[in-house]
DNA sequence: TCTGGACTATATCAATTGATACAGTCGAGC
DNA sequence: GCTCGACTGTATCAATTGATATAGTCCAGA
């Protein structure tokens, strides 16, 4: 809203050219979008009112539809790993010692209960998490990046941690990676299937009780492995 | 392929008229194109042109798309039930007298197996689902038929069994509800998410051998209730 | 103040797509 | 063989939609 309209790097982080505004909006319109609809049905005309902009401004800013599909995915990556990144890194570390099977439990609860928060949240970790997930079932032009950056680094790290728990000392077993899959997949309850969950759940939202009861829920489930 | 034009109620069963035919035809080619690419991305040009048909005669035979989706709706719910029809009645009689825990264990293991089966199968059944996993995120037009017919008798028939299989007498607590929820998401893994799954577990496909391990893994986790 | 580039607004194109008008074909029964 | 209704083929419409050509506006720096 201030300052120059220049393409210059701004080093400041703070100071946003009009043009870095518009840019934003139209980006978080389009997460918006993609994510409520997909790629085929969400519209460049939507998007573009969405964020305040006019069409062509999408195609200056991203070259088109594609181009900010993808742009959406990696914007949504970085920020996934940005909000994960604190139980992540503390678990592979933790993993590079030998790790008991209660300590490999808390990291796991950790990190799925991270997880969890970002794809039950209703703030903007919501729609990131229908836009990956949307990725993951139409296999769309993202779905390599989104592979290699999110979810294989998440799958991997969490079949360490649930082979651990099970007291399994080197490379997980089969066991394990399976575990580790149902284990996310199991997330996914309240985030795609959410208006089928709370419905039979007899709620109308996940107030934070209700978060922490599955969180709970989830606990328990890591602490039955092994 | 034979016998009459007529509309006159077929009550053989084998023989079917050219339009019943063509019917079949259309329904198949839109349940597959609908699976893969959701409601607004499949073209009715397409499922015309798969089922071997011209435009028109989708609307002779199903009043136009909207009328066609709802159809697959209406006939995917009808061949899940067929499909589910033995161990979910199996497990419904069960639940009218009093169960063991080891017991509803064995019908928790048997109904979510057969529901698996459906999940993860790559045959007709594997489209269907795709369909109604689409509907479930996008609450499309059949959303609350495919909630009534389908997935709230299926969640209540599962949380039934594992608050029994928790030692819960009567009606069952939130936790086995949400336990019963996670545990029938657990199992889109290789439905949904399943070009993630397979390539994290280094797989290609799903055999016979690797669906019987993922069964057993389910197993595991039941038997890990309570 | 005036110039150049960053950015925006209007208008329009071409392709896609759901729908349909309308004329045809086919086969069974009279 | 004639008729009637079930069913199909051709052609086309109108709306949507991604894209873009073109002319403008705005602002900083010289």
């Amino acid at each position: 809203m201030t300052a120059s309209p220049s393409t210059a790097p701004q080093t400041d982080g703070v100071t946003i050219s009009r043009g870095e505004a518009a840019r934003h909006r139209i980006l978080s319109a389009a997460m918006e979008a993609f994510a409520e609809r997909g790629f085929k049905a969400a519209t460049t005309r939507q998007i573009a009112e969405a964020a305040g902009v006019n069409l062509p401004a999408l195609k200056y800013y991203f070259g088109g539809k594609q181009g900010l599909y993808l742009a959406c995915a990696d914007e949504i990556a970085r920020r996934y790993e940005a909000r994960m990144n604190a139980p992540v890194t503390a678990a592979a570390e933790a993993l590079e010692g030998p790790l008991s099977a209660p300590e490999a439990r808390r990291h796991l609860k950790a990190v799925l209960g991270a997880l969890a928060e970002q794809l039950m949240g209703d703030g903007d970790a919501g729609v990131w998490t229908a836009f990956a997930l949307r990725e993951m079932a139409d296999q769309g032009p993202a779905f390599d990046m989104l592979y290699a950056q999110l979810w294989a680094p998440g799958i991997e790290l969490t079949t360490a941690l649930v082979a651990r728990a099970m007291g399994e000392p080197a490379a997980p077993s089969e066991a394990a990676r399976l575990r580790a899959l149902t284990l996310i997949t199991g997330l996914t309850a309240f985030s795609v299937a959410r208006p089928v969950a709370l419905r039979s759940m007899g709620w109308s939202e996940l107030d934070a009780g209700r978060l922490a009861r599955i969180r709970q829920a989830i606990a328990d489930q890591i602490d039955a492995i092994g």
